[in-house]
DNA sequence: TTATTAAAAGACCTTTTTGTCTTTTAATAA
DNA sequence: TTATTAAAAGACAAAAAGGTCTTTTAATAA
């Protein structure tokens, strides 16, 4: 439904807002390191979404990535949209023509309301509201295994 | 989220369910033709979910695939679970290690609920009555484009 | 103005997914 | 028993996704 590489960006996208300002800038490293992704991956990443004005960037010393406060205010559909384009997330779960109430797939009533609350998680939140939820409910940005002991019995 | 091997696989199985018994077996054409999946991909499929036991095929004239008397207690979570695994379905919608409400990434509680409810029709119902609601409530069963003007303005 | 730093650009590589084609095997009907 | 039919098997091929590496450009601090 989404690709790594969204996945990928709409984590560090959501890390910048948490941890960067126009003042403190953030590499790609730090940034994969902290996040789990390969960091020249990463980097091809945040390319795109420079040129797609999801995110900014300063070359040189004490440069890296940002987000302006235009940048502060897409949100995360933009960022999918930039990425995968909208129809990935969009389309029939089973991979019909039309996901569409009045020719439905066997799931089709499942799946709609799922993706109307994420569209609207995704659409009706800015970058920095998204980010600030994170703070308060303390859900995970990382793909780093934050509990290998399960792994390993 | 889900392969379009297995969205192929799940299509033409129901289809079977549908259209087939020991008596009357039918030709991947046939399925190729009605669900729109390349005939040869389907094949393949169809050689994989016979060695998986979803289906039942035999050669020669009048030979075909069909779901015998066990074929039809399968669920359609058997027939991901023979071509994608069940991981791919199961995992973390962002792509956290784990899917995991006490370490949930920012969209667990929206993806939960779905993923309960998607199990539930997945597991809870056999093949035939899978294709039995899907009769009962006309739900589509076909990749064809079935409202081609809505295209072409 | 020069050295340093970090992103930008783009060529390149690998793996997975998707799809095709040809040959072989098995069932059966004539 | 032979011709026919349809799946089985397996080698191939194309495209997409995922990932790496090297060189160039721009900013800035010394
Ligand atoms: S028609 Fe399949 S998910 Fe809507
Ligand atoms: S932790 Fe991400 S969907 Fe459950």
């Amino acid at each position: 439904m989404l690709s790594n590489a969204s996945k990928y960006a709409i984590l560090s996208t959501l890390y910048l807002a948490q941890h960067s300002n126009e003042q403190r800038k953030i590499s790609v490293k730090e940034i994969a390191e902290n996040i789990d992704v390969p960091n020249p991956f990463l980097a091809k990443l945040f390319q795109q979404l420079v040129r797609g004005k999801i995110i900014s960037s300063t070359k040189g010393p004490h440069g890296g990535f940002y987000l302006s406060e235009r940048n502060k205010k897409k949100n995360v559909l933009d960022i999918i949209d930039n990425i995968d384009g909208l129809n990935k997330l969009n389309g029939c779960f089973m991979g019909l023509h039309e996901c569409d109430s009045t020719n439905p797939c066997p799931v089709h009533f499942i799946v709609e309301p799922f993706k109307n609350n994420l569209f609207t998680k995704f659409r009706d939140l800015t970058i920095i509201e998204f980010a600030q939820e994170i703070s308060d409910f303390n859900t995970l940005l990382t793909l780093k295994n934050v509990n290998p002991s399960f792994k390993t019995p």
